[in-house]
DNA sequence: ATACCTGCAAAGGCTTTGCGGTTCG
DNA sequence: CGAACCGCAAAGCCTTTGCAGGTAT
């Protein structure tokens, strides 16, 4: 996939930028990220990376994400005080929860909330939206006809 | 105040339908977060009953909320990674995050966002928005002009 | 060469759980 | 009286950290 090679560019180069040393285990974290639309937790990066390098350690990727993270390549995402999930989709977009497993899909909103600059003395930089519902999966596992 | 009267004593009879015990601890702890707008931590409530209860456990104060939640008394949040928060508030409303020191403060948003009932296959039942941005006390230690 | 990174293991928060004794209804 | 609840202590996640050796530039 196109995209891909140039985002993963876009990676190599950013972390140039940075200073950041480009080890195989930060490209394999990054590569499972953009090849993933699940959002996935540490726990599951660690194992998709674990196939790649049997002798990763978890510290590792704990450290990776957040050092993404730090660099703007993705984001941090916790519901439900359930384990944290990271995202390498910086599109402005928002997510759908699943109440029943957890499930992270992305959504797109068109409507602009419009808030203003300053709100309660707070000065705002930015919103998010999280839906609620059941997803498919679960859907049918409740009630077969819902 | 009148109004957290009529909220202690429906929540006195919402304990009695689901014949949940009233206990000095669970009016406690139900009190301190009607009393109170700072969506506490569990730690910050174990907090206020100690001073009423200087006995009390953190196991309860975590299990009296838990219930809470249950019965539809209370609402979890959580954002972050930080500790859980609760919130006695069940209006329909939102909540502005500061990204300095994780302060919650209320937000109500009149614009509906009007999210169909079934998108991607899932089924909604209600979204939040979380407005993210700088309270004033961090702006002051960040840059004491802005 | 050296600053940064990794793996390992240990420690750190926050939260939950098992147990015996206590309290509410 | 009996079921539900409490306090205590221990255990269970998830996540971070210190350290010694290894790696990218």
């Amino acid at each position: 996939m196109k995209l891909k090679e140039n985002r993963l560019e876009a990676f190599i180069e950013r972390c140039r930028q940075e200073g950041l040393k480009i080890t195989p285990q930060r490209i394999a974290v990054y590569e499972i990220l953009l090849g993933s639309k699940s959002h996935p937790t540490v726990e599951e990066i660690y194992e998709e990376v674990k196939k790649r390098y049997p002798f990763v350690s978890l510290a590792t990727v704990y450290r990776t994400v957040e050092t993404l993270e730090q660099v703007g390549l993705a984001k941090k995402v916790c519901y439900w005080g359930s384990s944290a999930r990271y995202d390498a989709n910086t599109d402005d977009h928002h997510h759908i929860i699943c109440v029943g497993c957890g499930a992270i899909r992305d959504i797109y909103i068109d409507r602009n909330l419009d808030i203003p600059p300053e709100v309660d003395g707070f000065r705002i930089s930015g919103y998010s939206v999280n839906v609620y519902g059941l997803c498919p999966d679960c859907r049918q596992k409740a009630q077969p006809s819902t």
